[in-house]
DNA sequence: AAACGGTATGTTATCGTTAACCTACCGTGG
DNA sequence: CCACGGTAGGTTAACGATAACATACCGTTT
């Protein structure tokens, strides 16, 4: 009785080896419908032996579905995206969902393939956390009004029928521009603004927010973005941009005495490039970073950042998008925007001191 | 004319539409056979007026494959695991495969749920990049024997039918122990041996060879862990891991003044365990990585390391994967070792003296 | 004894696409 | 004028699983 793995064995190859049909198998397996005790046990041991494994081709095809959920990231690597999609996951196990992630390496292109491929796969559902452009919104677009059942993280995009996720950042960057602002920093830079997004980065928005609240100029050459060669920019290449955004700073006349950077790695390379200068952190300049990456924690100095809930709005995502794909398709938004929580450590205060600042502040976490 | 989004559109209704047959739509898509311009034109016309999105699952049922790899990580935010999936994804890319990731998390039940996943889904092939357990080897060689092609990266598991990827972890662990040994460290800590890999792990074999070979005792205190709690490892917790473990050493009445750790991630720990206990690195206690993650250089001090070219490790086990795919499936294993660089930065030699370490050994890179 | 509901199967048709085969037309060269 | 090869398309039958329906047998209940 030699092996053939040229065919896979299908549930008719079982059915002749169990003398039943293959609708009787299909029912073995699933356990759906009747069939008696012993059958069942005859065809599963039939399917083990003959080391059977369902096709789930054929099974989407008829069921209409896949019990599947696609995820889209930009960057496989950033801890942010990981994060989201163990939230994102969790859930979707509980419910008996397999989930695939495509990455696009932040190229548009690339999105709009990522969506292609599992739309033809009939992904029951698709997560995007992507960076939103203008030709992949209108992918986008177009695969929710066919009837895929989207859920969207943090992305700048709006339709009647897509479900939305994000974090209050533009709060996130005020709240961190003004943690700078009561310690007494008046010329402030921001790391990270980069070509495509424009001035549209709402933690970006919420820095000019506080500055103007507080009075404060906002200075055009504060306002560095990295060298802008390429849209691609894995994990470690926002950090070239926190290193070269901070050089240019470092060679103004009057340079600035505290950065906000747009999020943590750019805020890693920025203290690099301040340590690599000989100057102190934050005695000569102070840095605040944003997300709370597992690093932030474990820089020298610590990092000061914005935590936003990563891993609920995952979770959330993914609950949105089973509620509409368990549910009407149709269904208006569902929109949800977590509040995003400052965390001070050693960057912008000396470890010493960060003890009284939380305590002058009970809204700030100290970790 | 209202859009009737219930139901996806199929080839039949664009024929129906451009008053043709569903082969000749099916024709005009896939530019297969003769189909006359203006039909051709005609038929895609109205697809794109219709929103048409083929049917993968019928298509792959029809077809018998799915222009699609499925790959298996354990962690997705592993800077390591994510320069391998680039690797991968160049060379499926060029050959029109599409790529799904799915994630394990460092279980091996996770493990054994993805392969299946991806099976069943019918992926053409399989590239498994996550660390090897009996259960999951098992299943693996089922889903190996019963046809499916399948790609290993550094997993320490073999089978006739599947290719295999790695890098010389023994000699790269050897060379990072060595460089230490040069230095004239003598007493040199092990960091990151885990309960269920137990001593196999090739790096630390690597370790061994080089302390024996010197005639270094090899002493058991100095050969540490984590916490042990979980087999489930994210990077930020093999960072633990370095941290706690560095801890454990420092606690030693004789403690190490070298450490050599299995990753970049648990060095990093290590790193900063170092520098709470007020000691100077590498004065004090040296520390060599293993990975060369971006971030590597980008500590402070910057890391030793022992870079494995981890992009080439996935574009070959793609290579290896679609030969299989495309050509016998039943083929004799490949098997390919790369080779590793030791990457000496200031964790073991002071900025000022890394040129004449480079100088003496032409083997060694400076980065 | 007929009717009924529960149990255990078998039959048929279909999901959407495409390989394989078949038909038919056209112009051209022998 | 016919055979032939190229072109343009249609027809049929799968791919493998399962929903929907049909069958058949059992033991109860009325």
């Amino acid at each position: 009785m030699k092996k053939q793995p040229k065919k896979p064995v299908t549930l008719a190859d079982i059915a002749a080896q169990a003398a039943v049909t293959p609708m009787t198998v299909s029912r073995a397996m699933n356990g759906t419908g009747y069939v008696h005790v012993e059958t069942r046990e005859r065809v599963l041991r039939v399917a083990r032996e003959m080391n059977y494994r369902r096709n789930g081709l054929a099974r989407g095809l008829k069921r209409q579905c896949t019990e599947t959920v696609g995820m889209v990231i930009g960057d496989i690597a950033n801890p942010f995206a990981a994060e989201l999609s163990r939230g994102v996951r969790e859930v979707l196990e509980q419910h008996g969902y397999s989930l695939f992630i495509c990455v696009s390496e932040h190229s548009a292109k690339e999105d709009i393939q990522a969506f292609d491929s599992l739309a033809d796969h009939r992904a029951d559902g698709i997560i995007v956390a992507t960076r939103a452009s203008k030709s992949s919104n209108e992918r986008l677009a177009e695969l929710i009004d066919s009837g895929v059942p989207v859920s969207l993280i943090g992305r700048d995009f709006r339709h009647p029928h897509a479900d939305l996720v994000m974090a209050d950042n533009l709060k996130g960057g005020y709240e961190a521009t003004s943690h700078l602002i009561a310690l007494g920093h008046k010329r402030i830079g921001f790391i990270g603004i980069s070509l495509t997004e424009g001035l549209r980065l709402k933690r970006f928005q919420g820095y000019l927010e506080a500055m103007n609240e507080h009075g404060l100029p906002v200075e055009e050459q504060l306002i560095v973005g990295g060298r802008n060669i390429s849209e691609q920019m894995p994990g470690y290449s926002t950090e070239e941009m926190g290193y070269d955004g901070m050089a240019k700073l470092l060679q103004l006349k009057r340079r600035p005495t505290a950065v906000f950077a747009r999020n943590d790695y750019t805020a890693m390379g920025a203290l690099n490039a301040i340590k690599r200068a000989g100057l102190r952190i934050p005695e000569d300049i102070a840095v605040v970073g944003y997300d709370d990456i597992p690093l932030a924690s474990h820089t020298s100095p610590t990092l000061t950042t914005v935590r936003q809930p990563t891993r609920e709005q995952g979770s959330t995502a993914a609950e949105f998008l089973l509620r509409r794909i368990e549910g009407d398709r149709e269904q208006p938004r569902a929109e949800k925007a977590f509040d995003c929580e400052l965390v001070v450590r050693e960057s912008t205060v000396p470890a010493a001191q960060v003890q009284s600042v939380q305590n002058s502040n009970p809204q700030i976490a100290i970790a």
